[in-house]
DNA sequence: GTTCGGCCTG
DNA sequence: CAGGCCGAAC
């Protein structure tokens, strides 16, 4: 507690000096000191009367609004609305894991790699075709298999030179069994002359192979869905869902000094590497991910897998769709991997119905079932990169998304998780700590330049070449405010810490050092503003000395100083103010209180004091500033 | 000389 | 909120 003076002896200094005699201040041209000063001159009878009209009018820190009926209240989104149609914050993250070397900037290069390699299989597909029907099947499951398998030696070659070199492997295996099973369904050598009655007599064996498929479907579809549930927990869905909106219109603030985001710019970049490519369907593709991936995954994952089977109805399309579900998201996948669009039409096309059924079933059991792989994968390299960021779980998701750096939508995924909710944390805590993998060499460098903390000053932002913002942008500012709640002296070092995503130099250190210093100017002012008013009241009232004085130096949730302060740093009103940042600011408060009922306010330098005091108060800034960007809308 | 905090002004 | 300016600290 400072140096907060009881009411008597604050009465005493009060009627050993009468506002009506004080002197005016001294500081040097204090225009705002100096408007204080007129508060207790002669001339001005009411402070409130130099003070904007919010100040209070009777009770200076009285109650008059309470936190919900500030203006800058945004009313939750209702749960029921429908999940707009966007991209995902999570598309990216799986996305950017199917693709084998994982850096964010080479979307469109993988998609290349991806795309050349897959038209390299078509290609074949297509010799191999025309082979069959030129009397060539001999290749059998041997040729076949040797010319999958120097397909798979290709597409080995080109995509090892990734880094995610077990990811590719299983993909390619995947690759490998789908030809399999593709050859498998052709008839082989002599079928074709005795194919009637072989057919006749093998019709009830496949119709147990159907049913056999059919089950094995069903049960690929359940675990398909049971690990896209891991992923959504994993990743709090809700929270995407919450504020997307808000982030678009972040992310919408146009021309701002040229201070557009670098997430968005990558955004555009990667969006444009992707559609780019000739054989991308580009529409579909986000179609997919969004059925996958987005807001409200399974309501809309059932209702487009609903909507499609009618539409697909209605058009008298036949062909094995039990495992519509698993391919509505596994459709995704397909075309992220580089895999075997051609081959899928290519084995309805040139064979019989029923041929084509099965090889379609056949297909798609394999795909879901990589896809379920994929997914499980996904889980545990993200919760082996948790690991490697220690503390901050989420931090994970800032390096993982291929677009990540500033996307605001994803970021608001990880962050109001962060903000609103330990749960999840908690829940990827536990995950980690079970998977219990350690990278020692990594680590020490982490701690190196952690300071001590638990995470790095400098994310993995940096650390993965992620593109820094040359300039600040508003998301900054509002990050920046927040912080203030937590440190209202942060050095430039702390400043660097807490925005990895921004390229920090000496124009854009002083600039950030300028709006913490504002802060503290409008913060400074509020305390004197509402002490002053706190003297005169006291003074003016009943003329008598008042006890309980305490108490209203308070700064309470319910009061109008917190109302100000709150609408200024967290206009928003999304971030829970602190407690620690209330209390320090109760203890401006009284020291402001004490400072001019005593009179010391005639010291030019009257405020050093207080300040001093203050910049010692500062708390931690909690990991979860750490990450790159936009803390909320 | 540089950095940073504070004050004043627009 | 930013720019200019000044002074203190290193």
């Amino acid at each position: 507690m400072p140096t907060w003076e009881g009411p008597d002896r604050q009465v005493a200094s009060s009627r050993a000096r009468p506002p009506t005699a004080r002197p005016l201040h001294t500081t040097p041209g204090a225009a705002r000191d100096r408007a204080g000063d007129l508060f207790c001159s002669p001339v001005m009878d009411s402070p409130t009367d130099l003070f904007d009209d919010s100040a209070p009018q009777m009770q200076t820190f009285s109650p008059t609004h309470s936190s919900t009926d500030l203006p800058g209240v945004h009313p939750q989104p209702s749960a029921g609305r429908p999940a707009p149609a966007f991209r995902p914050s999570g598309f990216p993250l799986i996305h950017h894991l199917l693709q084998p070397g994982g850096a964010p900037r080479r979307i469109g290069g993988q998609l290349n790699t991806n795309l050349s390699t897959r038209r390299h299989l078509e290609d074949r597909n297509l010799e191999e075709d025309r082979g069959e029907r030129n009397g060539q099947v001999e290749l059998g499951m041997g040729g076949g298999e040797e010319g999958v398998m120097k397909e798979e030696d290709s597409l080995l070659g080109v995509k090892k030179r990734h880094s995610d070199a077990t990811l590719v492997a299983e993909w390619s295996q995947d690759i490998l069994k789908v030809k399999r099973m593709k050859l498998e369904s052709r008839p082989r050598d002599g079928e074709a002359e005795e194919g009637g009655r072989r057919r006749e007599g093998g019709r009830e064996g496949k119709r147990k192979e159907r049913e056999e498929l059919k089950e094995q479907l069903e049960e690929a579809r359940e675990r398909l869905q049971a690990l896209q549930e891991k992923v959504w927990r994993a990743f709090g869905e809700n929270h995407m869902a919450e504020g997307e909106e808000k982030t678009r219109r972040c992310g919408n603030r146009g021309g701002d000094g040229g201070e557009r985001d670098a997430g968005m710019m990558e955004e555009e970049d990667v969006t444009e590497g992707m559609y780019d490519e000739e054989d991308i369907d580009g529409g579909e593709m986000e179609k997919e991910t969004f059925s996958l991936l987005s807001v409200s995954p399974f309501d809309n994952f059932h209702k487009q897998r609903e909507e499609r089977q009618k539409d697909r109805g209605e058009r008298g399309s036949g062909g094995g769709l039990h495992l519509e579900g698993v391919m509505e998201g596994a459709g995704l996948w397909l075309d992220c991997g580089g895999l075997v669009r051609g081959d899928w039409h290519g084995g309805i096309e040139d064979e019989g119905e029923e041929g084509g059924q099965k090889f379609a079933q056949a297909l798609k059991l394999e795909l879901g079932s990589a896809v379920a792989r994929v997914i499980d994968r996904v889980l545990r390299l993200y919760t082996e990169m948790t690991d490697v960021t220690s503390s901050s779980p989420p931090a994970a998701i800032s390096f993982l998304p291929a677009d990540a750096g500033n996307d605001e939508g994803r970021e608001k995924g990880a962050w109001m998780g962060l903000l609103t909710r330990g749960t999840d944390e908690e829940k990827i805590r536990g995950k980690v700590e079970k998977t219990g993998r350690q990278d020692g060499e990594r680590e020490q460098h982490l701690l190196k330049r952690s300071n001590g903390s638990a995470l790095p000053p400098r994310t993995e932002a940096s650390d993965l070449a992620m593109p820094l913002a040359e300039g600040l942008s508003p998301c900054h500012l509002k990050k920046a405010k927040l912080m203030f709640f937590y440190a209202r002296y942060p050095s430039s070092n702390t400043l660097k810490t807490y925005f990895p995503d921004v390229k920090f130099n000496r124009c854009v250190t002083s600039q950030m050092i300028k709006w913490f210093s504002n802060f503290r100017e409008f913060f400074y002012i509020q305390m004197e503003r509402f002490a002053r008013q706190a003297v005169r009241e006291a003074l003016t009232r009943d003329g008598a000395p008042r006890l309980g004085r305490e108490s209203q130096m308070r700064v309470g949730r319910d009061t109008e100083l917190y109302r100000i302060l709150n609408m200024h740093y967290n206009k928003s009103n999304v971030y829970q103010v602190p407690e620690r940042f209330i209390e320090v600011s109760e203890v401006a408060l009284r020291e402001f209180y004490s400072a001019i009922w005593t009179g010391r306010d005639t010291d030019p330098c009257w405020k050093k004091g207080i300040y001093k005091i203050i910049c010692k108060l500062d708390s931690p800034v909690p990991d979860a500033f750490r990450l790159p960007g936009c803390p909320v809308g």
